[in-house]
DNA sequence: TTCATATGAGACATGAATGTCTCATCCTGG
DNA sequence: CCAGGATGAGACATTCATGTCTCATATGAA
């Protein structure tokens, strides 16, 4: 053995790796299992006794991904507040995991055919539902479906990733830029 | 030869062939050059005498793509009327490059490392002057900076492509969806 | 200490996509 | 009619990522 980090040969810690994985992917989305074992620290042999193949890692990322946006979902507590408040905490919840979302955005329309996870269908009627009650209460505008807000907000989130990602953004900016946008809109406000 | 059709062997034109891999790859972005050259009608030789690699290809479409959004920004007349009637009139003209552009932008992150074409720096700039324009007239909130606004420009884009391309929205709808969320937002304007 | 387990390193085979090549065929112009 | 050019079909080698395998080693527990 060559050199060995740690001096530890514990059992690998699955969400580590993907973790690394998601961080790596992020910003490469093609990488290959060579270079995700090399980001996790580990080798492409173990990263195969965890993960059984790529398919099997997307899939689990995917899975992750869910489950970082129910949580980010659960914890901006969209019930409660105005639509627009709900809206913003909903953003700066969903930050951390904005990047991971952009990767498996793309490679989604690479299952084109097979079926998506169900997953995500729940996580958009949940987005959805927050803006349909938006405009129920009168706070939003009628003219632009919840359909369409749900989609332009994923858009606007992978933007403003690949905005911070690449240097030409400030992560502080990050919720302001998105809620702003998505919200009031490029016009200036007369009033208020 | 087990088939012919149109019984012509003129000249391949170049053009129709990478409209036909943008078509492809637009909706199917791991196209093989197998599949493309099938989608443009011809044979893979004849698709590799016209262009070296997969990489020229891509460059090709990269080109085809720069020029067509030059082209939108041209027919859009960004110098004229408000930096409103600008921002729609292009979007109006961009939409059918829509989802090109998707493709490409999805591309360029594997170009991570070497550097850009040029001409995608001539297009944020012209875009950015426009938003800017926008806000030294007034018509534009000074808080969200050009870069922004052109970044979310691409993501909205991208955005209402997909929800095209996937059936969730009418293609009628493109360009109200964008330009009214890009510049109004979800909040429902108490005045005008 | 001793044994079971997990890991790292590397070899190996497989499959897919790519790039290059040849040859037969078909059109077009002379 | 004939020559030249362009194309389609297919064979072939190459490259690369993947998946599987073996073996040596280090760790932790009995």
């Amino acid at each position: 053995m060559s050199h060995m980090k740690y001096g530890c040969l514990m059992a690998v810690d699955p969400d580590h790796v993907l973790r690394a994985a998601a961080a790596l992917l992020t910003h490469k989305a093609t990488a290959t299992m060579d270079e995700v074992a090399k980001a996790a620290g580990i080798s492409r042999a173990t990263l195969h006794r965890h993960f059984a193949g790529r398919d099997a890692l997307v899939r689990a990322l995917e899975s992750l991904g869910i489950a970082e946006c129910e949580a980010a979902l659960d914890a901006a507590r969209l019930d409660e507040g105005t639509a627009s408040e709900a809206v913003r905490r909903l953003v700066g919840a969903i930050e951390p995991a904005a990047g991971l979302l952009g990767f498996l955005y793309t490679e989604n329309q690479l299952f084109e055919g097979e079926e998506q996870n169900a997953g995500w269908t729940l996580i958009d009627e949940r987005i959805s539902a927050l803006f349909r009650r938006g405009q129920l209460s009168g706070e939003f505008r009628i003219d632009l479906t919840p359909a369409w807000l749900t989609e332009a907000l994923y858009g606007l989130l992978a933007s403003g990733a690949w905005m911070v990602q690449s240097g030409k953004g400030a992560p502080k900016d990050f919720q302001h830029m998105i809620v702003e946008l998505l919200l009031g809109g490029a016009l200036r406000r007369e009033e208020s």
